[in-house]
DNA sequence: ACTACAAAATAGACTTATTCTAAATTGTGG
DNA sequence: CCACAATTTAGAATAAGTCTATTTTGTAGT
């Protein structure tokens, strides 16, 4: 838990920023989340994140990454996919768009919305609001 | 555990011939949990099957349902819908259709697919074979 | 700087759905 | 009716995630 000089932390003020955007004040650990979360990480479930969180040394327990991960998605910088029981992944892509899934080795590739054309939803039902649209196509091997 | 006579049997016995056509030798648990699962169930957990198995008295374990559920899932009686983490619904409907998921209330409704029009696919990567294509529309009270 | 208060983080116990294991029971072909 | 395979079982084990009570950190006012 110890930070580093503060000249040095582009990236981390830029995550920081990015954070205070979306109403979410930036604490250490919060941005040191974010960190790997934005680095290059896709699909990453809650377990991947705090074991690369804490990769060099203790910096972020692990109800701390479960509540933040939950803060971020709430706060729209996450989404959640669910596609197997009993794991979450957050997808660090925000674009519209869908899911591949291979059974066989567990990956979880996007598909752009365009490559998926949904031409018609039915009429939800009153009092109703849409929150999101899932699509998850699941391949095996041949 | 007791068998009730076999003449008065006709519902169970259509269910065992049910699952005789899907491969799966008709014991006795198992029928009992086709019975309810047919019924008119429609998006049961494997709690709620357990449950409503062994109302009266003993009947399966949860092991055995578990086991059941998986196998009929298998073999193609029924159909796991993946929606919450760690829960999974088990779906009776075997027609092609996709699911409206109320998140306030934890229900799930069925759309026919005709309801959706998903026109173009994306073409899958080599060496996969399509398993299902998933739709879930989640819905919150507005 | 100093105190008080709120927000956030923490360790570790707990929960819950599910799977595993090893033993017992049941069903079946010869 | 014996041997063997398939199925069921109770209960222990696992794994992801949540909860709780306490500590740490950040902030406002003086």
């Amino acid at each position: 838990m110890i930070s580093a000089p503060k000249k040095f932390c582009t990236n981390r003020m830029h995550i920081a920023s990015r954070l205070r955007a979306h109403d979410i004040t930036p604490t250490q650990q919060r941005v040191r989340i974010g960190e790997v979360l934005f680095a290059e990480a896709q699909h990453v479930s809650a377990e991947q994140v705090l074991s690369m969180v804490n990769k060099d040394y203790d910096e972020v327990s692990k109800a701390t990454v479960y509540n933040t991960l939950g803060l971020f998605a709430k706060k729209g910088l996450l989404h959640e996919v669910i596609i197997e029981p009993s794991k979450v992944f957050y997808d660090t892509n925000l674009d519209k768009h869908y899911h591949l899934y291979h059974i066989d080795t567990g990956m979880l590739e996007d598909i752009s919305a365009s490559q998926v054309k949904i031409d018609q939803l039915p009429e939800l039902p009153e009092g109703t609001i849409l929150e999101d649209v899932d699509v998850i196509i699941r391949l095996r091997k041949s």
